[in-house]
DNA sequence: TCAGCGGGATGTCCCCTTCG
DNA sequence: CGAAGGGGACATCCCGCTGA
């Protein structure tokens, strides 16, 4: 019964966006992007570089995004996610921005913290709320407990999923919204069908064919976002398991992983991260 | 030649001080 | 007091060295 839930230790939603603008600068860079990281944080105290990489950077910044699954990668190799560039790219639109962590945010919920499902349940006063949760959680101290809960509170929180009164209660407008705007089903399939296609054959094209594909969720996405329709990475890989089986002229193998990875894509119970498509009439 | 040792780098976890 | 901004111990990984 009882969930481990993580410490997001930089929890403020601007400053997390501007850290992951780093991280898309200069990806696979790691000294430019720990420089652009630190240069958001003011060095009052005149520490010194390593002081500041280590518990700024190391200790602060990255365990927090890749928390949020917005980065991957570890060392030298780290880069957005597409979630990550989702959340970089919508942001010529605050509404559109605003509305795409909300729904990042809304899934990472609904599978590591749950917090709203207790919310929605009924009214709690905020201390009740914490000590409600902290029963479900492990952790070894309560302190250390509720410092958890209450960033994850403020995360939800900024992204207006939740809102403080006398109590702790649903921002139901919102909670409406980001429901339909995470619902694969609502999205227009056939366009979905016609931009893998078409990123996959871009991506394609230096790779004899075999693309990684959480870098076609990235340009599948970053197309949905153009038209100003958020498609996280979850949805699209509900879309692409739906595209693989109903699509008849084509022939898709999928790639297993060399080693451990991340964000892989799973079909059938297996985890994959490349795939190949092959139109069927071209192998007659 | 290669298992195992050691030390640096990285990431995680829990805790603390300061300040308004 | 709570929020802000770390601090520091620790596990793990990686890699070069070393001595049988």
């Amino acid at each position: 019964m009882n969930r481990k839930i993580p410490l997001i230790k930089e929890y403020r939603i601007q400053k997390l966006t501007k850290c992951l603008e780093c991280f898309d600068k200069f990806a696979y860079h790691r000294e430019k992007q720990r420089d652009c990281v630190l240069e958001l944080y003011p060095n009052e105290g005149n520490k010194t570089l390593e002081h500041r990489e280590k518990s700024i950077f190391r200790g602060m910044v990255i365990p927090s995004l890749r928390y949020l699954e917005l980065i991957i990668g570890f060392g030298d190799i780290i880069k957005p996610s597409a979630n990550g560039k989702l959340i970089i790219e919508s942001q010529f639109d605050n509404e559109l921005y605003e509305r795409c962590w909300r729904a990042v945010i809304f899934e990472i919920d609904k599978r590591i913290f749950n917090f709203l499902e207790i919310i929605k349940q009924r009214r709690f006063s905020k201390n009740n709320l914490i000590e409600v949760l902290s029963n479900q959680i492990e952790g070894a101290s309560f302190r250390q407990k509720k410092e958890r809960i209450e960033k994850w509170l403020s995360i939800l929180h900024q992204v207006e999923l939740i809102k403080y009164s006398m109590d702790v209660s649903l921002n139901e407008d919102n909670y409406k919204q980001v429901l339909l705007d995470i619902d694969p089903n609502l999205k227009n399939f056939e366009k979905f069908c016609d931009y893998v296609i078409d990123e996959y054959y871009k991506l394609g094209r230096s790779s004899a064919g075999i693309v990684d594909i959480r870098e076609l969720r990235e340009a599948v996405a970053l197309m949905f976002l153009k038209e100003r329709h958020i498609l996280t990475e979850e949805q699209f890989d509900h879309l692409l398991r739906k595209f693989i089986t109903t699509t008849p002229y084509l022939h898709i193998s999928l790639g297993e992983p060399m080693g451990a990875d991340q964000k892989l894509f799973k079909y059938k119970g297996k985890f994959y991260k490349t795939i190949i498509m092959k139109r069927k009439e071209v192998l007659k």
